[in-house]
DNA sequence: AGGTGGACCCGAACGC
DNA sequence: TGCGTTCGGGTCCACC
């Protein structure tokens, strides 16, 4: 099996990433090669010849729990993947036995990893947007006292963990609200409908990403399974799946947002 | 408080 | 063809 992605991961690309590594559970890490300076200070020694117990996903954070009490918690960013593999191109290395190697790869070197303590993990943002323990009315009390922009509000990682730019559109599409309506003008139908909408993106994004994760494909390759999916996200310029207006592109909150005008009020 | 913009990177896409 | 430029994207941080 092999880790992979060719879009910038949010919530459901980490989760698929999670559920490869919880394969390696009762694996031990044999050793752990820091390839780039750009990863900082790794306490290696506190990694190798630890067992792998499981892996735990919040919002977009992952992380390896080991036998110590710790995890290692990695960030994808932008480019990051994680390989089953030894590539020559990784950023770090670790070699699990048995499991074999697995390779960090991230062209763009903005990936993190860090060793942190199992009670700190995803303690700096919100909840996760599949914790069953996040309501609407949480989410409203949590997002919809701010007058920012609803699509700022729920990329606000502090707000609401796990959702990222195609995420946000897409739940909004589906919600039928506009990106750049103040979180304060939501009401409690609003709020219930768009998160049901973020959990529905990301149920589908699970299903087709999970389609396409476990098969190679080439980086310059047709559509991947989960962009044919998509209802605006990348689809400027075109009619609305719903109403059938041209779907517009604009910036919101410094974020490229793709949303239709006519129908997203 | 919240917005704005720069920084971090480099592959891809685009322009000439 | 090949070079140069621009852009994007998650997050943080400095600055209004």
């Amino acid at each position: 099996m092999r880790l992979y992605h060719r879009r910038v991961p949010e919530l459901a690309e980490v989760e698929i990433v999670r559920r490869g590594l919880e394969a390696m559970a009762g694996a031990r890490i044999e050793r752990v090669e820091v390839l780039d300076p750009l990863l900082g200070d790794l306490a290696v020694s506190e990694i190798e010849g630890r067992r792998v117990e499981g892996a735990i996903r919040h919002g977009k954070l992952f992380g390896l729990e080991l036998d110590s009490g710790k995890v290692l918690a990695f960030h994808l960013r932008l480019t990051g993947s994680l390989l089953r593999e030894r590539s020559p191109r990784a950023r770090l290395r670790l070699e699990l036995a048995p499991g074999g190697p697995l390779s960090l790869v991230d062209p763009r070197r903005f990936a993190t990893v860090r060793l942190e303590d199992r009670a700190g993990f995803g303690s700096g943002s919100g909840p996760d947007l599949l914790d069953e323990g996040l309501t609407a009315d949480l989410l409203a009390v949590r997002g919809g006292r701010s007058k920012r922009a609803v699509k700022a509000v729920i990329l606000d990682q502090q707000v609401l963990a796990g959702v990222g730019n195609y995420m946000a559109d897409e739940a909004l599409w589906d919600a039928s609200l506009s990106p750049m309506r103040p979180a304060t003008s939501l009401s409690q139908a609003d709020w219930r409908l768009l998160l049901s909408s973020a959990r529905s993106v990301a149920a589908q994004a699970l299903a087709r990403g999970g389609a396409s994760f476990s098969d190679y494909r080439r980086v310059d390759g047709s559509l991947g399974e989960m962009q044919e999916a998509f209802n605006c996200y990348g689809h400027a310029g075109e009619p609305c799946r719903r109403c059938g207006s041209t779907l517009a592109k604009t910036v919101v909150s410094g974020r490229g947002t793709t949303y239709c005008p006519s129908c997203q009020i």
